[in-house]
RNA sequence: GGGCGAAUACCAGAGUGGCCAAAUGGGGCAGACUGUAAAUCUGCUGGUUUAUACCUUCGGUGGUUCGAAUCCAUCUUCGCCCA
């Protein structure tokens, strides 16, 4: 039983904030929800709380993997539900904070079981792919699971391959895997989404592209630099930071291209709420 | 005052007689997404409720032509060069 207070919504729209005062208000801890922040190093980027924030309300699933560490929603789910649990017993409540779309989903509902992939599958899936073209990867999915074939978004590469990993890695298929059942929580889930008018979203994004460059982003980019091709570190703020230092475009047009991507993020992070909300307006009518 | 060049959709920029509502990129908008998700992928972007359809667009005006963003004349603006 419990009560999980579930606060998501667009970057930069205040969630931290929020839920950093209602965490001290009622002496609850914060499991947040962010597949950047968990990482360490890159504190500035991923708009870490402040030591004094941290210092003041317990957060849990931040800084504390190396930039080259694999981590999924999966474990995510994992995690930050074992940790819930052990606050609901605790306390009774406990707050989920963040703008991992992906991240709050499967804590709330679940995502089910695949195999993880070995990394000598992954790397060979991958190199074939490279060396036979996209046209082998989508024939091999078609003979190997016709119905995920039919289904998936074909030009979206990552997932083809991704579906033939799997496979390769447990002999069974995506089509069998995926269920598609939506897990009831045994504790209660309070959502809250910050929704905000685009232009003062917006507004707030620039300003905090801002600070964080004063914050010294680009001497944390630099510092990362050299692990570029980690996933972790492909990520609004750093990678055009990082065609900076390539010299692909002047530190003016990076900042600015930090801006726009982090707008075009947080359009994405709509979307996906946007969604949700149909898909549960769907399920109320049934 | 003279010479040359340029003017294209939100921006940049292709196109130099029909296949042009007009390449491409940027920007904008919308969307997909059950496994590194701040990732990855898709669609739209002159108007007309649908469109293999029609209408209005390529600085202005007037021509040539069956047909013009494309050719001619002229005007305007901008850039460069000579005075």
């Amino acid at each position: 039983m419990g009560r999980v207070i579930v606060i998501t919504g667009p970057t930069a729209s205040g969630k931290s904030a929020l839920a950093l005062e209602l965490a001290s208000k009622r002496g609850l801890e914060i499991i947040s929800a962010d597949s950047r922040q968990i990482y360490t190093g890159i504190p500035i980027v991923s708009a870490l709380p402040s030591d004094e924030e941290l210092a003041s309300v317990k957060h849990h699933l931040i800084d504390m993997l190396p930039l080259d560490a694999y981590y999924s929603a999966s474990m995510f789910e994992e995690e930050a539900l074992r940790i819930a649990r052990h606050q609901l017993s605790e306390r009774g409540e406990v707050i989920v904070c963040g703008g991992s779309m992906m991240y709050i989903d499967a804590f709330c509902y679940g995502i089910d079981a695949l195999p993880t992939i070995p990394e000598e599958i992954r790397q060979a899936t991958y190199q074939e792919a490279e060396e036979k073209g996209p046209e082998w990867a989508l024939s091999t999915l078609k003979t190997m699971d016709p119905a995920y074939y039919d289904k998936v978004d074909r030009s979206n590469m990552k997932r083809v391959i991704h579906a033939i990993e799997i496979m390769r890695a447990g002999g069974k298929s995506m089509t069998d895997l995926l269920t598609g059942e939506k897990k009831k929580r045994e504790f209660e889930i309070d959502f809250r989404y910050i929704d905000m008018p685009r232009d003062i979203l917006f507004k707030r994004i620039n300003e905090r592209v801002d600070r964080m460059i004063e914050a010294g982003l680009e001497e944390e980019a630099r510092r990362v630099y050299p692990l570029r091709g980690l996933n972790s570190l492909n990520t609004v703020g750093l990678k055009e930071m990082f065609a900076y230092f390539d010299g692909q475009m002047d530190r003016t047009t990076a900042i600015e291209r930090i801006k726009k991507n982090t707008r075009v993020y947080a359009k994405k992070q709509e979307t996906w709420h946007s969604r949700r909300l149909r898909n549960m307006g769907k399920k109320i009518e049934r």
